[in-house]
DNA sequence: ATAGGCGAGGTCAGCGGCTGACATCGAGCG
DNA sequence: CGCTCGATGTCAGCCGCTGACCTCGCCTAT
C-alpha cells in the first residue's frame, strides 16, 4: 500500500464512516493527478479503502462522482426563483436564481477550478455537464410555469438565464480573470439584452 | 441468416460498396426496433454484413452513428451566417443560419422523427446531442467574431439562437404539431425578444 | 443479554464497448 | 504479372458496469 493511500484510510475498518465522501475525494484527486481516462474505478476504490463494486453502489458511473452537487444546486436555484416577488418578470425571477448560484460558487472557487480543470479536457465529462445544465434549465422553466408564465416563454427565459451563466462561468475560470461570478453574470445579462433587439 | 438481413447485403462480398452507409442504416433500424441499450454493436455489424471491428473504424462509438450529419449541418449554418449582409446585426446573421437549418429539416421530417424517437428515450444519446449543439453554438459564435462581433456578445447571441432552435425543435416533433420548423423558430425568436427586456 | 433485522460492504462471474496488433483480401497500377 | 495500398477480418485483452449471493456488525425489541 502506498503512502498516499494511508491518508485516506489509515486504520479504517470495513465500517469506517463516509465511504461515499472518501470515494468522491479519491476520485477527484486521481482525476487531477493522472487524468480521467488514466484512472480506473478499481484504483479509486482502492484509494478510498473500498471495492470497485461499492463505488457503483454510490455512483451510477465513473463520471457521476464529479456531479454529485448538481441536485443541491438545482434546489437552490429553483427555491430562489420561486421566492421572487410575485410582481417580478420571468427574467427577474431567473436572475434571482442566478444570484443564488453566484453566491454559492464564489465561496468555492478553489474546488470549482480543480473540478473544471478535469472536465475541460474531457469530452465525456463535458457531455455530462451539459445534460446537468439542460435538466437545470428544465427545472427553472417548470418553476416559471408555476409562476404563471406560458410556453415557449418559460423555456426560452430559462435557457437565456442558463446561457448567461454558462458564458459567464467560462470567463470566471479563465486565467487572469479577477471579477466575481455574480458580477460577470450581471454584465452578461445586460449584454444579452443589448444584443437581442 | 434472417430475411431482414438479406435486404442489407444480398450477395454482398467483402468489398461491397458503402459499408459506412449500411452500418448507419442497420444501426438506426435496430435502435428503433429494439432500443439503443438492447442493441449490440456486433448485431449492427452483422446486419450490415460486416464485423464489429469495422463498425469502430467508421464510427468512434456506438452513439456517433446517429450524429453523422452534424458536421454537414454545422457547415450549412456557418456558411449561412457568414453570407449574411455585412450590415446585418449579430442576431440577424444568426437568424439566417436558423433559416438554413429549418429548410434542411423540413425536407427530412420522417428521418428526424425516427431519429428523435430513439434519442428522446435515452440519456446517453441526449448527452451526445447536447455536446453537438454546444459545438455548433461555438462554431456560430466564431463566425460572428469573424464578422467583428466582440465577446461576450458573440457567444450570447449564438446561444440564444441555438436555444431558440432547441425549443422550437421540441415543439416541431411534438405529437399533433403541424406548423413548419422555420415558422416555429421565427415565432420563438419573437417570443425571446419579448421576454428579454 | 441476545436474536434477528437490516443496511453497508465484499466476492465472483460475466457481458459488452472499445482498442491494438497483425493477417488478409482485392482493386488498380506500373 | 507482381506490387502497393486501403478496407476488412481475426484475435486477445482491458475496463466499465451489473446481477446474484454472501458477510459483517450495529440496533432494537423482547
Amino acid at each position: 500500500m502506498s503512502a498516499a493511500d494511508l491518508a485516506y484510510h489509515r486504520g479504517m475498518g470495513r465500517w469506517e464512516p463516509n465511504g461515499r465522501g472518501r470515494l468522491a475525494q479519491a476520485a477527484l484527486d486521481l482525476y487531477v493527478e493522472r487524468g480521467f481516462d488514466q484512472t480506473t474505478v478499481a484504483e479509486i476504490a482502492e484509494r478510498a479503502g473500498l471495492t470497485e463494486r461499492t463505488f457503483f453502489r454510490h455512483y451510477a458511473d465513473k463520471r457521476e462522482v464529479l456531479f454529485d452537487g448538481a441536485a443541491t444546486l438545482q434546489q437552490l436555484m429553483v427555491d430562489a426563483a420561486a421566492a421572487a416577488p410575485e410582481a417580478a418578470s420571468p427574467l427577474e425571477a431567473t436572475a434571482a436564481a442566478l444570484d443564488a448560484l453566484g453566491e454559492m460558487f464564489d465561496g468555492r472557487r478553489d474546488f470549482a477550478l480543480r473540478r473544471h480543470s478535469v472536465i475541460s479536457v474531457n469530452p465525456e465529462l463535458q457531455e455530462r455537464e451539459l445534460i446537468k445544465l439542460a435538466r437545470l434549465t428544465e427545472a427553472i422553466a417548470a418553476t416559471l410555469r408555476e409562476r404563471g408564465v406560458g410556453e415557449p416563454a418559460a423555456s426560452l427565459t430559462a435557457q437565456a438565464g442558463i446561457g448567461v451563466f454558462h458564458v459567464s462561468f467560462q470567463r470566471w475560470v479563465a486565467p487572469g480573470e479577477t471579477r466575481k461570478l455574480d458580477e460577470l453574470m450581471r454584465e452578461g445579462l445586460e449584454e444579452l439584452k443589448a444584443v437581442i433587439r
